[in-house]
DNA sequence: ATGCCATACGTTATATCATAACACAATCCA
DNA sequence: TGGATTGTGTTATGATATAACGTATGGCAT
C-alpha cells in the first residue's frame, strides 16, 4: 500500500471506482461513472489503469477486456501470478494464485530460455451459485 | 483431422490462410488478405474463426486479440488446455500444455464448485532467440 | 532560483476489434 | 414436403484502444 498514497487525481478516482465496484469494469464503464467527476476522454482513463496495473492495484482481465481492482496488492505484488475464474452467469471475478502452477511454468520458460513479463490465466465457466 | 473436409469455403479459406501465416492473425488481418478470394465483411471472418474454434483447429489469443491455427489438432483436443507463450518481439507464438497446471487448475474448480467452460493461459515474454 | 527531466494531463481525431439485424440459400432428415 | 439447422452476404453500428499534439507539474542537481 502507500501507493494508493502516491495516486494522482485521476489514477484515484479510477481505483476508488474501480474497487466500489462488485465487479470488472470496461474503461469506458469507468468514463461513464466518471464524468461528474470531470473526466471527458477514454484516454484519462487509459492512463491511470496503466499505471495502476503498473503498480499492482489493478488487473486486467484478456478475457473480457475489463479491469478489476486487485483483491489483496500485498499479497500478489510478491506471488507474481494471478489467475482468475471468471463465471459468464453472473460476472463474478475470483482472484486466486497457485504456487504449483506458478513452477510448473516458471520451469517450461527456463528449459526454453523464455523469459516471461506479463502471464495471464483466466477460466470462464459457471460460479458455484450459478452452476 | 476429417473435420478439416467437413469445413465450409469461408471456413476453409480462412484456416488455409492462418495455417500459412507464421504468426497470429487478427480478424483484419486475414480480412485483408482474402479479400482476393471473394471476402468482404468482418463478419465473415469472424462467423469462420468461431466455427474453426469450436472443432479445435485454431485457437484465440486473448492477450492480443488475434488468433493461430491450433499446432497439433489431434492431441490437444483431448488434452483440453492449451498454453501460449507469446514473444513481444518476433511474435513467434508457442503452444503447449501441461498435465499438472491442468490438474491442479481443475481441482480449484472442483473445490469450488466451479463450472469451467474455457479457459486462457498465456505467458508474455521474450523468446529464446530475443531475450 | 534556474534549468532540466520525467511524469501526468487535456483534447481531438482516428485506429482497431467485434456484433446486431435482416434476408436468403443449402442441407439434413423426420 | 416441409421444418429445423447451419451457413451466407450485406449494411450499419457498437465497443475497445491509441496516435499525436501541446501544456502543466513536481523533483532535483547545479
Amino acid at each position: 500500500m502507500a501507493q494508493e498514497q502516491n495516486l494522482t487525481k485521476n489514477q484515484s478516482l479510477v481505483f476508488e471506482k474501480l474497487s466500489a465496484a462488485d465487479g470488472p469494469m470496461s474503461a469506458y464503464d469507468l468514463l461513464d461513472e466518471l464524468r461528474e467527476q470531470g473526466l471527458k476522454a477514454p484516454l484519462q482513463i487509459y492512463r491511470a489503469l496503466e499505471k495502476l496495473q503498473e503498480v499492482d492495484l489493478v488487473h486486467r482481465l484478456e478475457s473480457m477486456n475489463s479491469f478489476v481492482a486487485c483483491a489483496q496488492p500485498h499479497c500478489h505484488a510478491k506471488t507474481g501470478l494471478v489467475a482468475f475464474a471468471i463465471c459468464e452467469k453472473c460476472g463474478t471475478v475470483s482472484e486466486f494464485s497457485d504456487d504449483v502452477v506458478q513452477s510448473r511454468l516458471a520451469d517450461w520458460a527456463t528449459e526454453r530460455n523464455f523469459t516471461p513479463t506479463k502471464t495471464s490465466l483466466e477460466i470462464r465457466g459457471l460460479c458455484q451459485g450459478c452452476g
